[in-house]
Parts: C-alpha cells; structure tokens; sequence
DNA sequence: TATTTACGTCAGCCATATTGACATATTTCG
DNA sequence: CGAAATATGTCAATATGGCTGACGTAAATA
C-alpha cells in the first residue's frame, strides 16, 4: 500500500446524479483544479506544512517533548529576553497552554527566566547553552529543507517565495512580524 | 498590548558573557539571519501557516468541528471515492484518529459511505451536497488569501512560489502528491 | 484452504489547547 | 498616597486530536 490509488472518476458530468426516486446521492464529481484554482496553494500548503513540522518530531521524542516545546525555544532562542506576553502574542495560544510547556523547559533547563530590570513584573525569558544547542539541532533538518528548496530556485524565485509566505500573514500583523524577522 | 516590544539587545559580542565565578549565565545573543538565513523561511512559514488555519476555524466551531474535521472534508471533496487508506496516507495519521472524526462527518451527514463496487471490502467515501457546501465555504477565506497573495506577484513569481512549497514536500512523496493535486 | 488486506472498534493514554477564576507583585495614574 | 491597571502565575475543569495495542470481521487473493 505504498501508493495511494484513487480510482478514476466515471462520472464525466459536473453535476450531481439524482437518483429515480428523487434523492440525492453522494457527490461523486471531483473539486477540479480548473474549478478553484487556488486549491493548488491551499493544498501545497498543506503537504509542505506537514513534512516541514516531521523533521524535527524524531529529535523532541528522545527529548520527551513536543512540537509545543520546539516553537516556544525557537523564539526564545530567536528573541533572547523576550516577554511571556510577547511569545503569547507570537504563538497565538493563551498563558495557560505555554504555561507547562515553559515550566517543563524551565525545569530541565533549556530556558532560563530572569526578572525584568527595569519592570520588575516581568520574566525575561532567555535559552541556556543547552537550550541552544537544542534549538539548533531542532533547525538543522528545517534549515536544510529550506536550502535544498531555495536552492532550485533562481535568485528572483527565492525572492518571490518569501514575498508570497509574507503576504499570506494576516494583513495587520505583518509589519510586527517582518519586524520580528529582521532581527 | 497591541504590540510585541521585543527590547533591543545590550550585548555587542557574539559570544555568552561568562560570570565572575564561572558560572553561566543565560544567553543574550541572539540568533541573526545573518548567522542562519533559512530562520527568516522557517518563521515565515510558521506565521503564514498560522494565520492561514485560522481562517475556518471561525467557521468550524458553529457546526462544532475542529480542524482536523476540515482536513477530512476536505479532502474527501476533492476526491470523491477515496478510501480510507487514502485519507490516512495523505492525512499521515492512524485510523484510530481518523476513526472518530470520520464518524462525526458521516453520523451528522456531511460524508457519506459507498461498498466500494468491485472490491466490497472498502468503504469508499463521498461529500454529501451538505459536505460540499461546507467544505466550499471553508475553502473560500483560504483561496481569498491565497489569491491576494499571488495577486501580489508577478507569473514568473507565482510560478516559483508554487515550485517552492511543491519543494518543501518530502521528495518521496512528491510524485504522489503532484498526481493527487493534478486532478 | 490459508493468508492477507481493508476497515472498524474498544480501551487507555498523552499532548495541547481552551475558559474561567483567582493570587501576587509591581507599575502607573489620578 | 491610594486605586487601578499590568505582567505573570496557578488551579480546575474540559475539549480535541493524536497515539499504541489488541481484537474482530468480511472479503480478496495466493
């Protein structure tokens, strides 16, 4: 079963079959691409995410952790001395759901918490060396998937590749997030 | 609180300061672009990712179904007649998963269930008129920020933002996906 | 006939997310 | 100064979506 085999469609129309007694069937015509074509992208998007995020499950499992602990050291790591609000803001979760999965990086020391010095509210979140080299291990297989990609692209293609990923950003978070980028 | 306020970083040095006493303290460098350019790819694709699942869940919650309903629907739409082991490759999760959100769509008739009619073992899947309104409706905000961000670029750059993401699939996996999206 | 395949299901578990309420510093504002 | 707002943490209950493992059934196939 290594290959998916879907079977031909024998319906040639576009329209659904109303049986004799006047009920619906199912739907048998397919969503063509001619139909919608962005459900090419939409699609794309969907596989690209899919083995993109599988890269680095086999590393966080030796590690006892998950995906949620990957993207909350990938921006302290990214952003050393970041807020918990700011991370918040970034992930799009609530304190709830960061809350264990901080204290767990916290408590195996990946992330260290320093209290603010000027706002002595807030704990500034910063990587340890381990934390680090963790997040750089978690990078290596994504960084070199993005390189292999980038690579068959032409100079101009490559720009184009980022432009489209920035305009599929919410409108009104894009400036905050280019800002956040170009660090 | 409108807006993240990531502070600007006091150290100059590329290296971790190390204390007095030979401790170490927590890293303050943080990760450049300039050190790992793909990171601006990498996040980019988180932040557009994000934002573009976002989009049905507003949806999603009145008919009290999750994303992984919406992935299910949706592609059964698109593949009118697709087994079960199909939905499970494409989706890379276990029937156990997919078992009771299957049973969801079928119980309140948005999919329905076919003998498939030459071997009787399957249970070939279709959208009910019902799941492809549904699904088209999901479907509508994503191809509207798709199509605003393609929009926004040129043919040749449409052309090599399509190739990227087809790219960032696993090159195992790339054939089967290019046939089941080239319908 | 024996085996494999396609699918379903039961049971238990784990990870990640949610809402809502409440606690504690600390800063800021009137 | 005192009140209010802010930054963060925490407890509790709940939902969702994923997992492994075991077992069952019908149907195709070797």
């Amino acid at each position: 079963m290594a290959d998916v085999n879907i079977a031909a469609h024998s319906e040639g129309a576009a329209e659904e079959v109303t049986t004799a007694d006047g009920s619906k069937g199912p739907v048998t015509a397919p969503v063509t691409i001619a139909d919608k074509p962005e459900v090419v992208l939409i699609e794309l998007l969907f596989y690209a995410y899919r083995d993109f995020v599988s890269d680095p499950d086999a590393v966080l499992v030796r590690y006892d952790f998950g995906r949620a602990h990957h993207r909350v050291l990938h921006f302290v790591d990214r952003h050393p001395g970041m807020r918990v609000a700011d991370l918040l803001d970034i992930l799009k979760i609530t304190k709830q759901s960061l809350g264990r999965v901080l204290k767990e990086l916290i408590d195996t020391g990946f992330i260290e918490q320093v209290p603010g010095p000027v706002d002595r509210r807030q704990r500034l979140l910063y990587p340890t060396e381990k934390g680090r080299a963790l997040s750089a291990r978690l990078t290596e297989p994504q960084a070199r998937r993005i390189g292999a990609a980038l690579a068959a692209l032409d100079p101009a293609g490559r720009v184009a590749a980022e432009r489209f990923l920035r305009l599929m950003i919410d409108a009104d978070e894009r400036d905050k997030v280019s800002r956040l980028i170009s660090r």
